[in-house]
RNA sequence: GGUCGGAUGGCCGAGCGGCUAGGCACAGCUCUGCAAAAGCUGCUACAGCGGUUCGAAUCCGCUUUCGACCUCCA
C-alpha cells in the first residue's frame, strides 16, 4: 500500500487515511485515570498511539495529539480507598485529592518518558474543563436528549437511538442492552437502563464536587472526552484512539453526546488497540492480575523472573500487531530482550560501517533483496501500522549488516545507494518511527578510560600468551557486568549491562 | 444468556486463497588461544471434522476450546 490505511473500528474495515484538513491531523487518545499507578496494560495504548503519532509526523502531517488526564469523576471509589488507608494511619498523612492526582500523574509521565513516548501536544485534565462539560450538557438538555433527576443528568439513549445508529461502534443492539439485569447505582433514577450519566449529584462524602446548574456534583465519565476533544480538535476530528475495552460504553456514549451537541458525528477514524493478557486473561484491575510499571522495571513482583527494561517492553509490544491480544510471559519478554539487543547492535554497527563507494552492486541479487526489504517497511506501516512486519524485515537485514562487518559479505556487495538506503531505513524505522533507544546509557569518559586501560593490559597479556591474566580480567569484568568482546580486527569492544 | 473475536511449530508471534514471515530456544559447522559475538546450515506448524476450489492456515458449515464486552476497565 502506498498510502496509509488504518482499520476503522466504526466501519470494521481498513480505510485509506485522509485527514480533514490536508497536511494536518488531529488525534485524540483516552488517557489515564490518575487514581492509581499505571500498569503494563496501560502501556499498550500509549505506545501504540505514540507510533500512530510518530508515523503521521513522518508522513509529513502536522499532528495535534491530545491525550487527556482523567482526574475527576468516576474514580472516586478507588481514590477513596487510597485516601482512607492512609487516613487510618494518621490524619496528618492524609492525601488531598489533588495530591493523589499529582502523584499518579507524575508517575505516569515518568513511565511515558521511560518508554520514550513523545509528549502529546495538549494534555487536558477533566478538572480543568468542568465548565466546558457543563456547557455541553446544557446544550444536550436544550436539544431534548437529556433529563435531570435529583441533581443528576442522564442522556436519553432511547430517544437518541430512534434517530441515530446507537450501538454501531460497539456492535450491539439497544434492545439487548435493556435486558441487562445488573444493578447499578442510580439505576432507579434513569428512565431507561441504557441511559448514562452526564452529570452526577455528589453524595456528601464525595471528595470531588463542583457547582453546576443542577447542584453540587461531578461530571459523568464520558462527557470529558467529548468536551475536550471538540475544544482542541474541533467538532469533527480525524482519529480517536483507545483500548478496545472502551468501545462500549465509553466511546459509544461519546458519539451519542457529541452527535447531539454538535449535530454531527465527532470522529472520522476510530482506532482500538487490543488487550494485554496474562495467562490468557485480560490484565485489569478487576481481575487483580496487574503488573505495575514500577514492578515491571524493578522485577519486584512474584511472577516476574527478572526486571525488564522499558525499551524491552516497548519492543515486545511492537512485535505484535496492535489489534491482536498480547499474552504476557517471562519467556516472551526475555526473548524480546535478546532479540532487541541483537537488532540494536546491528543498528549501531551499521551506523559506523563505511562503504566502498561503488555505484554498481557486486552482488545484484542481494542488492535487490535488500532494496525490497527496505521498501517493504513503508508498505507494512501503511497497512494498518504493521510494526511486527517492519521488525521482521529489520531482522532480515541484520545478517547483511553483520556479514559486512564480519567479512562474510563484501563491502561492495551493495551499491552505494542501496547501502545508504539500508542505513536510512534502520534509522528511520527503528529510531524515528518505532521510537527505540539503546538499553544502556552512554558511558562516562571516566569509565571509558578505566576500561581502556584494562583492555590494554589484557591485550598485552594476550600478546605474551598469558591467558590466565587475560581471562581473569575478562571474567572479573563480566562479573561486574562489563562484557568484553574480541573483535575480528583485533580491537576490543565492551558492553555494560 | 446476548454480541463479537481468537485457536499457528518447544515458546512468542506475522499472515487472511498459491510465493509455505520474523524472533527466542535447540542442533551442527565456520571463525577464535579460549569465550562471547557474528555468519552459515538444519528444525515446516496452522484445534478437529466436513465442504467450496486446479489449489486453503487463509473462504463456508459444524464441533471442541479460550477470551473480550454487555453502563463508568487501557
Amino acid at each position: 500500500m502506498s498510502d496509509l490505511h488504518i482499520y476503522n473500528s466504526y466501519t470494521r474495515q481498513k480505510e485509506k487515511f485522509e485527514s480533514i484538513t490536508p497536511g494536518y491531523a488531529g488525534l485524540y487518545v483516552c488517557g489515564p485515570t490518575v487514581s492509581g499507578e499505571s500498569h503494563l496494560g496501560h502501556a499498550r495504548p500509549y505506545i501504540t498511539f505514540d507510533i500512530v503519532q510518530r508515523y503521521l509526523r513522518y508522513q509529513g502531517y502536522k499532528v495535534r495529539y491530545v491525550r487527556n488526564i482523567t482526574d475527576a469523576g468516576h474514580f472516586e471509589e478507588e481514590g477513596r480507598d487510597a485516601i482512607d488507608k492512609v487516613g487510618e494511619k494518621a490524619k496528618l498523612e492524609k492525601l488531598e485529592p489533588m495530591e493523589m492526582v499529582h502523584k499518579y500523574t507524575s508517575l505516569f509521565h515518568h513511565g511515558m518518558r521511560l518508554f520514550n513516548c513523545e509528549e502529546p501536544s495538549i494534555e487536558p485534565t477533566a478538572t480543568g474543563h468542568i465548565i466546558e462539560q457543563i456547557e455541553m450538557i446544557k446544550t444536550i438538555i436544550a436539544k431534548g436528549y437529556a433529563y435531570e433527576v435529583n441533581g443528576s443528568v442522564y442522556f436519553d439513549v432511547n430517544k437518541y437511538a430512534a434517530g441515530y445508529p446507537y450501538g454501531k461502534l460497539s456492535g450491539r443492539v439497544l434492545e439487548d442492552q435493556l435486558e441487562t439485569t445488573r444493578e447499578l447505582d442510580g439505576q432507579e433514577e434513569k428512565r431507561n437502563k441504557a441511559d448514562f450519566a452526564l452529570w452526577k449529584n455528589a453524595p456528601p462524602e464525595h471528595i470531588m464536587r463542583w457547582q453546576s446548574p443542577w447542584g453540587e456534583g461531578f461530571p459523568g465519565w464520558h462527557i470529558e472526552c467529548s468536551a475536550m476533544s471538540s475544544k482542541y480538535l474541533g467538532e469533527t476530528f480525524d482519529i480517536h484512539g483507545g483500548g478496545m475495552d472502551l468501545q462500549f460504553p465509553h466511546h459509544e456514549s461519546e458519539i451519542a453526546q457529541s452527535t447531539i451537541a454538535h449535530g454531527h458525528a465527532p470522529v472520522r477514524y476510530w482506532m482500538h488497540n487490543n488487550m494485554i493478557t496474562i495467562n490468557g486473561k485480560k490484565m485489569g484491575k478487576s481481575y487483580n492480575n496487574v503488573i505495575k510499571l514500577s514492578e515491571l522495571f524493578s522485577g519486584n513482583h512474584p511472577i516476574l523472573e527478572q526486571a525488564y527494561h522499558p525499551m524491552v517492553v516497548r519492543f515486545y509490544i511492537l512485535q505484535t500487531h496492535y489489534r491482536s491480544t498480547l499474552d504476557f510471559g517471562n519467556e516472551a519478554l526475555q526473548a524480546s530482550e535478546r532479540a532487541f539487543r541483537r537488532l540494536w547492535e546491528a543498528y549501531e554497527v551499521l551506523q559506523k560501517l563505511g562503504h566502498a563507494g561503488n555505484s554498481i552492486a557486486e552482488d545484484m541479487a542481494l542488492d535487490a533483496q535488500v532494496t525490497t526489504w527496505c521498501h517493504e517497511c513503508a508498505e507494512f506501516m501503511n497497512d494498518d501500522l504493521n510494526t511486527a512486519k517492519v521488525i521482521a524485515n529489520l531482522f532480515e537485514l541484520a545478517p547483511v549488516i553483520n556479514g559486512i562487518k564480519g567479512g562474510q559479505v563484501s563491502v561492495g556487495a551493495l551499491s552505494a545507494s542501496t547501502f545508504a538506503l539500508l542505513q536510512a531505513t534502520y534509522s528511520v524505522y527503528l529510531v524515528d518511527i518505532l521510537g527505540m533507544q539503546p538499553l544502556q546509557v552512554q558511558q562516562t569518559n571516566k569509565l571509558d578510560q578505566v576500561l581502556s586501560l584494562l583492555i590494554e593490559i589484557r591485550k598485552d597479556a594476550k600478546k605474551r600468551k598469558d591467558f590466565a591474566t587475560s581471562d581473569l580480567i575478562r571474567n572479573q569484568l563480566a562479573e561486574a557486568g562489563v562484557l568484553l568482546k574480541d573483535e575480528k580486527d583485533g580491537t576490543v569492544s565492551y558492553t555494560v549491562a
